[in-house]
DNA sequence: TAATTCGGTTGTATCATACAAACATGAGCG
DNA sequence: CGCTCATGTTTGTATGATACAACCGAATTA
């Protein structure tokens, strides 16, 4: 690759383009570990159905509307994410008391289990994966992740 | 593994489950993104034609299997991909001189064309989320992701 | 109280993806 | 050579993830 763009030479530029491509990549092979990670027993959680729960599991109980706005999603989305949860056991639709309209979803024992046990191999998976880095650069590149996508969460929404 | 565990404080872990943590948010606030780069004339190139059109961009003209194996994709999903960037006009298939069972896929102009199109726009979106961050950082960003993607597209296949 | 907004659900559509089966072609072997 | 097996590709079918629009009921506000 390495285009030489005629404004001279941009390492900022290229940094971003950088950035881009492997961003664009790790969706890719990230998607191919995710599925990775299921055993037969256990079906693989779900993209969503998974950082609901460790969302749920760091900041408590809440409603619908506010899960899908903290994982930019659409609220029909998580509705039906939490409507498959809920079969499966994994979460518990409650009425909001102080709000009528508004439903708390709350994780299950099952589900903060399931989800744990998610997060364990996948955690295992990485520890393979990354086998040779020193620890480091696995805190470079947890912190460099952090800050990414706490950028992201605060880019200006449409 | 080294030996990790109780040796007190375990960063190492602790980096690890970070990562997870993070790759897993990065996965559904990149498809956000990916989602917000999109213009109303320009159809948003899918996931997968995106990165397709980047390896052939790359790596040059290619039939279906190397993709699939170089995107971690099936076989199957790799040709209804090509099927539809086909259609429309992105990438040309012809059969394999060498071997009449492949079919050889390259990008047309047109296909190259909105690979730049989008990659630009995406790369100048990243350029708005990470403006505040010193060219430092975005090199080390840039750096780590690119590991990480080495080592993920190292990791032994099932 | 009527109008409006807000939280949630359902209807419908699209994309992304996999697995299995079918099919054609190439390769190796008796 | 002709059979068998592997390989490249496609198609059939299923599932999942997701959005947008339309809708309903409760809350808020003018």
């Amino acid at each position: 690759m390495s285009d030489d763009h005629p404004t001279g030479s941009e390492p900022d530029e290229t940094a971003l383009a950088r950035i881009e491509t492997e961003v664009a990549m790790l969706m890719r092979l990230g998607e191919a570990t995710r599925r990775a990670t299921g055993t037969a027993e256990h079906r693989v959680l779900d993209r969503a159905a998974y950082v609901i729960l460790r969302h749920l599991a760091a900041a408590g109980p809440q409603n619908v509307s506010a899960l899908a706005a903290r994982l930019d999603l659409d609220g029909s989305t998580v509705t039906r994410q939490v409507s498959a949860m809920q079969r499966d056991g994994l979460i518990d639709r409650a009425p909001d008391p102080t709000d009528g309209r508004g439903t708390v979803i709350s994780p299950t024992p099952a589900g903060l289990h399931r989800m744990a046990a998610v997060r364990a191999a996948r955690t295992r998976l990485y520890g393979d994966i990354l086998a040779d880095w020193s620890p480091g650069d696995r805190d470079t590149l947890a912190e460099m992740l952090t800050r990414l996508n706490r950028a992201l969460e605060n880019r200006p929404r449409r």
